[in-house]
RNA sequence: CGGGGUGUAGCGUAGCCCGGUUAUCGCGCCUGCUUUGGGAGCAGGAGGUCGCAGGUUCGAAUCCUGCCACCCCGACCA
C-alpha cells in the first residue's frame, strides 16, 4: 500500500522520462526534412522506485547515458537503433571484455513506446542474465505523442521517426561479476587505470635507489608505448602487503624488482586474471608487457565466454527447462510460440523471463516448450537481475 | 511494501537466553628491536555514547517499550 502522506526527510524533485523532454523540445526544434537528423546525447541520474535495491545492479538513484534521435525516415532511423546496438557491443565486448548475445527484446519486455528493443544481454558468474544496455527503435510513437511533423522534400507533412538508447553504471556491476574473483576485483587491460603496477623489493636505501634507477628506464620505455604505470615505491608497506592489494584492485600486470633481477638483469611479471608468475629478462620488457596486456584483455573475453556458452543450454521440454533453470542456472535457449501469454506463463511457474530473440538465431522448426504450439526459432530464457 | 535477521573500538566479532568485578578475542593502529622475493615476528601500548530514546531494577550490553539504520528473501527493474 501506498502511504500517500508519507514524506521524505529531504524533499526530491523528480522529472518524467526524458522522452517528454525530448521531444516537447523537438517539437519546436524540427519543421523540416533538413532540420534531420537530430542527434541529442545527455548524461543524467535517474530515479527509480525500487523495492529492493542491488549495489550497481539496481540503486534508487543511477547515472546513465541517454541518446535521443530524430529522422525522415524509418529506415534511417531504425539503422541508428543498430548500429547504437553493435557500439554497445562493442565496447562491452572489446574494452569491458563481457562477451553479448545481441538480440530484441519481445514484445513483453520492451520499452513502453518502442516499435523494437534491441538488447545486449550478458551472463554473470553466478549464472544470472543481466541486461546490460538497450537500443530502441521508437517508430513514431512520440512524434505523434508530442505532434512533432516534418515538411519533407516531396512537401508532404509526415511524424518525425525516432531512436533512443542508453547504458547506465550497471556496467560497473556487470564487469565486476563477470570477471572478478576472490582475491578482488579483475580489470581488463583496455580500462584499467593503471595496467601496470612495479613493486621494487629490498633490503637496504641503496638497494632502493638502484631499483628505482632502473625502474624509472622501464617506467619511460612502458609510457612510451603507451602503457599506463605505476611505481609503489611507498616503504610504509612491504612487498608481499603490496602484491595482495593490488590484486585486490585488479591491476592487469605485476612487476617486481629485487637485488636478485639486479644482478641478473631480469624482473619478474605477474598477471592477475591467472596468477600466473614467471622471470623474464629485463630487455625488451616492454614489448613483452605490451603483449602480455593484449593476451591478457583476450584471455578474459575468452574465458567469459566459455564460460557463457557453456551456460546456453537448449532443452526441448518444460521439464528439462525447469531442471536446467534449477540446477545449471544461465541461459536456457528453447522454442517459443511467440505470444505474450505463454511467455508470462513461463515467468509465473519459473521465474525465468525471455531474455532476448537472439539476432542470429537460425530458422529451426520446432515446438513451444510450454504449449507444444509450432515455432521457427529458439530464444533464450534466464532468471536475470 | 511483506517476511526474516543484525546493530558492541577503524574493521570483523564473543558476551545477551539465565542482569552482578576493570565488556572478550582477532585484524588494524602506536613504540622498540629483528625482518623485507606473497598480506612479517616478538615485546610493550593506545583505543568503547555496547545503534538512539525512554522504562524496570540496588545494579542493564543483557529484561521491557518505542524509534532509527543496515543485511537477506519476495514482488519490481537499466
Amino acid at each position: 500500500m501506498v502511504d500517500e502522506t508519507a514524506k521524505l526527510e529531504e524533499e526530491l524533485i523528480i522529472r518524467p522520462t526524458s522522452e517528454t523532454i525530448i521531444w516537447d523540445s523537438y517539437r519546436s526544434w524540427i519543421q523540416s526534412y533538413r532540420d534531420l537528423p537530430l542527434l541529442y546525447n545527455q548524461w543524467a541520474n535517474v530515479v527509480r522506485w525500487e523495492m529492493r535495491t542491488r549495489l550497481f545492479l539496481r540503486t534508487a538513484e543511477f547515472l546513465w547515458q541517454e541518446g535521443h534521435t530524430a529522422h525522415a525516415t524509418a529506415q534511417e532511423a531504425l539503422a541508428e537503433a543498430q548500429k547504437m546496438h553493435e557500439v554497445y557491443t562493442r565496447f562491452a565486448e572489446d574494452f569491458m571484455a563481457i562477451p553479448i548475445i545481441k538480440g530484441a527484446k519481445s514484445e513483453n519486455e520492451r520499452f513502453a513506446g518502442a516499435l523494437e528493443t534491441f538488447t545486449i544481454e550478458a551472463l554473470m558468474q553466478d549464472g544470472k542474465a543481466l541486461q546490460a544496455g538497450t537500443s530502441h527503435f521508437l517508430g513514431q510513437n512520440f512524434a505523434k505523442a508530442f505532434d512533432v511533423k516534418f515538411a519533407s522534400k516531396e512537401g508532404t507533412l509526415d511524424y518525425v521517426w525516432a531512436t533512443s538508447w542508453g547504458v547506465t553504471t550497471r556496467l560497473i556491476g556487470a564487469l565486476i561479476m563477470t570477471h572478478s574473483d576472490d582475491n578482488g576485483l579483475v580489470l581488463p587491460p583496455n580500462l584499467a587505470p593503471y595496467q601496470v603496477v612495479i613493486v621494487p623489493i629490498y633490503k637496504s636505501e641503496e638497494e632502493l635507489s638502484a631499483i628505482s634507477v632502473k625502474v624509472a628506464e622501464i617506467s619511460k620505455a612502458l609510457r612510451n608505448l603507451g602503457i599506463s604505470v605505476k611505481y609503489d615505491d611507498r616503504t610504509t608497506q612491504k612487498p608481499g602487503w603490496k602484491f595482495a592489494e593490488y590484486e585486490l584492485k585488479g591491476v592487469p600486470v605485476r612487476l617486481a624488482m629485487g637485488p636478485r633481477d639486479l644482478e641478473n638483469g631480469t624482473i619478474e611479471i605477474a598477471r592477475r586474471d591467472t596468477l600466473e608468475k614467471q622471470n623474464v629478462s629485463q630487455d625488451g620488457i616492454e614489448k613483452f608487457v605490451e603483449k602480455l596486456l593484449a593476451e591478457i584483455q583476450n584471455n578474459l573475453f575468452d574465458k567469459a565466454k566459455k564460460f557463457r556458452d557453456e551456460h546456453i543450454t537448449e532443452v526441448n521440454s518444460f521439464e528439462e527447462f525447469k531442471n536446467v533453470l534449477e540446477h545449471k542456472t544461465g541461459f536456457i535457449s528453447a522454442h517459443w510460440d511467440g505470444t505474450s501469454e505463454t511467455e508470462q506463463k513461463i515467468k509465473e511457474l519459473t521465474k525465468a523471463t525471455l531474455r532476448c530473440i537472439p539476432l542470429d538465431a537460425k530458422e529451426e522448426a520446432g515446438v513451444c516448450v510450454l504449449t507444444g504450439k509450432p515455432s521457427t526459432k529458439r530464444v533464450l530464457f534466464a532468471k536475470a537481475y
